[in-house]
DNA sequence: TTGTACGCGTTATCAC
DNA sequence: GTGATAACGCGTACAA
């Protein structure tokens, strides 16, 4: 009923511990052919199979790979962790998922959790600003990786450049020929929703084009980050902006869904995208591809982010002393069939 | 920088390792208020942190329990996991994630890691029929759930009624006044898929209307179960449907992507959904209500069949003789407005 | 080349 | 009420 303990083995081929120990770590140490060849013919026979508890509280090393995110199901992060799993998965490490919610103090809990499993490495999509947690981590000599929303504090970092990535979006727009460029999202209660805004403006006014605060729709309350809140949030907000008097020739979207959205409040209108307005979005989850018409958009790369954290950082636990460094992804011009020339 | 252990929490407390422990763990053992508050205050200047590996070892449970699903990208094991997430949060179990790419060596391996692991219990969304290294986990006496999926082994299961499933949809068109209903779909390589098949058959059979096999339309090859495959097999089996001569007015979809497959080739044709051709699909993913037109389809209720299955595994994890049952989720339909009475 | 013995951090059993 | 001490399963320094 219980798996076999190495003593068992060690009993059944009647060689001393040590010796089995040293067969089945795969140690280097020299160990002579007959007695091997009794070891693992005792641990086969058994189907011994080593106890990582032991030791993980041996070698202090349990290639376990803590993530913490706000939510699989959302199609950004489930990406993104697909990215953290390959990479893993490829250095034979495992993954302890948690899920924030988005609930600052479950965060928190998980850190701790992590930390009391010790796991090698945490990878962490944040969504509160607080630093307790992480910081005791870092303390204790854990190695943290922050992806995607960075906290003040001195740590590795994964990150994206979100105000190129509107700065982008909103120059395919004007390359197309638009002068009216709305942009549609939610309050600027992140760093990287400050940072869009920004970027659609820099770039607005980079081209001399004045900025409308009219053009610019944001929901006044924070939506769930659900699917479809997201959706009637970017309906909602491209509904009023038809109603101006000149209307914007095209919008620029905070993200997928609420490009989405709009799209489907523009048609429903009996607005042609991208004939009568050009749409763009932001993300690149794979369901752009899918939409009518294919939604134009900002790759994010979460796959990639994910991929990268998860090799950095175990760089990271192999090698103590790499010289590490943050790094911020760039972001890329989907084109599809969403945006064109404005008529 | 290491974590502070146990013992010095003793030395700075001044009380030995056993009354330690019994403070800090929990214990229900009587320990007097002064020497309490003396371990608690050293523990908290040292901010000690249970290492869970001493622990798990000790005690031999980890509180872990490993998942292994083939690819958490697809909206239906997402969702799967968020209800695993969420039931294990609750009773305060953690999830050690492994993601089998359809592989089913890799399953295999992510079995016995996880064993190695000593996690108190699996839930496995199996790819393959291959019965091994389940059969060794249950020999080893851990608990094991298979879910949707079931293998030919003895084995709790919390499975899904996919014949009921696609009777139900079939049930619906009939009922709207359909007579000409097409099934499309993928070769029944799998159990499931031909339990929809059945279903399909069966009901149009109790309604005393004749199974045309030319309305039955499977892809050739197996699709990679990716979305955008499986858009692309459901718009090619629907334009292979549109051009019968008595085409069908209604279309029974394997599942929720081929069904939006479908839909898009039907519109691309100038076919409207619902008036010329009504499509219901399978699965239920969150897309499905933001579709255009709106989804009707069997909600196949993959929450509830993760959070089913973390409910009984950790009940049986707890409490070993608990007497167990598999069960099986019955489907529901979930009207939206891709079907309607044919013209 | 092999075996003995210790320690990783914890809980639990037994004396006191 | 408290404190030694023996496990849990493993790796390894050291002795043989």
């Amino acid at each position: 009923m219980k798996p076999p303990t190495l003593r068992d083995v060690a009993n059944m081929s009647g060689m001393s511990l040590a010796t089995v120990s040293r067969v089945l770590s795969g140690s280097d140490y020299a160990v002579s052919e007959p007695s091997r060849r009794a070891v693992l013919s005792a641990a086969k026979k058994l189907r011994y199979m080593p106890n990582a508890l032991g030791k993980s509280l041996k070698t202090s090393s349990t290639r376990e790979i803590g993530v913490v995110i706000p939510n699989i199901t959302n199609p950004y992060y489930a990406l993104l962790l697909q990215g953290i799993q390959d990479a893993a998965a490829q250095r034979e490490y495992h993954i302890l998922l948690c899920n924030s919610n988005r609930d600052a103090g479950q965060e928190a809990r998980d850190i701790h959790s992590l930390l009391a499993k010790r796991v090698d490495g945490i990878l962490l999509a944040s969504i509160s600003q607080s630093v307790e947690a992480v910081q005791y981590a870092l303390d204790i000599g854990c190695t943290l990786i922050t992806m995607e929303q960075e906290l003040p504090i001195r740590c590795i970092h994964v990150g994206f450049d979100y105000r190129a990535g509107s700065w982008m979006a909103t120059k395919h727009l004007i390359d197309k020929g638009h002068r009216r460029i709305a942009f549609i999202g939610a309050p600027p209660s992140r760093h990287s929703r400050q940072q869009m805004l920004a970027g659609y403006r820099q770039c607005l006014a980079e081209h001399a084009l004045p900025v409308d605060e009219r053009m610019i729709q944001l929901s006044e309350t924070e939506n769930e980050s659900q699917s479809i809140y997201e959706m009637e949030n970017g309906a909602a907000c491209a509904a009023k902006l038809l109603e101006n008097q000149d209307r914007p020739t095209a919008f620029v979207c905070l993200n997928d869904m609420t490009a989405i959205g709009a799209m489907r409040a523009l048609s429903a209108r009996g607005f042609r995208v991208p004939q009568d307005v050009s749409v763009i979005g932001f993300d690149n989850i794979p369901f752009c591809e899918v939409c009518d018409p294919p939604l134009t958009t900002i790759d994010q790369h979460a796959y990639a982010i994910g991929e990268m954290s998860t090799k950095l950082i175990i760089e990271r636990i192999e090698n103590e002393d790499a010289n590490q460094c943050s790094l911020t992804l760039q972001p890329t011009l989907v084109e599809r069939r969403s945006t064109s020339s404005p008529a």
